[in-house]
DNA sequence: GTGGTCTAGACCACG
DNA sequence: GTGGTCTAGACCACC
């Protein structure tokens, strides 16, 4: 798992490893039950502080993506699924997408086809 | 117009400020040409401090959605055209939706309708 | 407000902390909206580094307890709600106890008994 | 006697073999003087380290579940006596319980009730 | 070996 | 002034 992460921004780099890890999901290059990297080893291959990955990691546990185990370290959660919680962080990001899209007299064709376009696009990239 | 704060969460005030301001242009509260309150009026009656609020003009400004005049104060832009950059940002804010969405197994369909949803409804609530 | 923390213990510092801030609450020496100190105030209180504390708040919050707020820091929360999270993470000590009660054949009379003197308890000391 | 383990839980294993035996002696599955399986035995049928088994071997036994005998294996103690120093270790989690229920409101009333039923249910469940 | 905790000290964003 | 983030390095619990 190749992770790129931009140290200069001003998005904190625990939540760039934290979208990093989610678009993998999303794209099938990191499967339920798959490993990842401990903390120290991800932290030196990005070579960052051990303890960024390790808020990164216990941040994608309490979103229920990984689980952590003492033994083998941090794996996907063999069950991702799409509680309540999700759909409203999930739908938070939309509402903030439309508003702008609206107040700029975007149609909603035009966003619908946005949103078809964005959701094929990141599931093929990378 | 009225603006509520949420002073205990975790967005910073100046954004809500921001995103207040295009949620009413969405919904037609705020017209092109339509003066804003004084930096200081605003802030009075939000009970924050007046930098805050600048630092909210001076970004809407950056994003094309203010004029601000020395004399006339703060109005919404008489354009409010959908450029390449406003565009790009819109898309960001939607990836950042699909990518967690169809991580966690949420079909095209239902992510659709959602946005189909949330797209008619920001442009009646408030 | 003051808080004494066993160093020597293998309860972590942060976990006392949080113990510490909800008895008070139970007791009513913290009422809601009341302030907290400040992360380095209360690490300088106790003899501790800052980040312990910032721990320890964090999990206040993510447990509703606390409201974190950039200006003022943070405040007890207004609402202490009794929603069904809480009543699972109250559920499961109460398990942990009755299980171990049972086990050795500690009657339902007494067990009960035991809880409504610990209840009216832990409601008076300190 | 079948045990569940959850590898990928913040409760360490071992105190999980430790809960697990408690419970089921709660439940009458162990009774007074029954064998338990060898260490060795129980951590093969787990699938997980020889010491862990030991270790919650010897904690069971330190809080007096446990008999250890070098020939014929470990047995559950003949007498499970309510000792002074058992009581303090019920009441304290019931204190921990106490202290949130109370924190968020809960009745006595209903703090009683949920105890009633929970010292029903975990001597018949499983 | 793994993650969990704590310390010490720095810089930045926010207000 | 507040909390948020990151770094560097240490010790411990668990397995």
């Amino acid at each position: 798992m190749i992770i790129t992460i931009n140290l200069a921004g001003d998005v904190p780099i625990y939540q760039q490893i934290r979208d990093a890890v989610i678009a993998a999901i999303a794209q099938g290059q990191l499967k339920p039950g798959e490993s990842l990297p401990s903390v120290r080893q991800l932290a030196a291959d990005i070579g960052i502080n051990m303890h960024t990955v390790n808020k990164a990691y216990a941040l994608l546990k309490s979103d229920g993506y990984l689980n952590i185990d003492r033994r083998s370290g941090a794996r996907i959660a063999d069950t991702l699924g799409l509680d309540e919680s999700v759909r409203t962080r999930i739908g938070e990001k939309l509402d903030a997408a439309a508003v702008e899209a609206s107040s700029r007299g975007m149609s909603k064709a035009e966003f619908l086809d946005l949103c078809n376009t964005i959701f094929d696009g990141q599931n093929q990239e990378g």
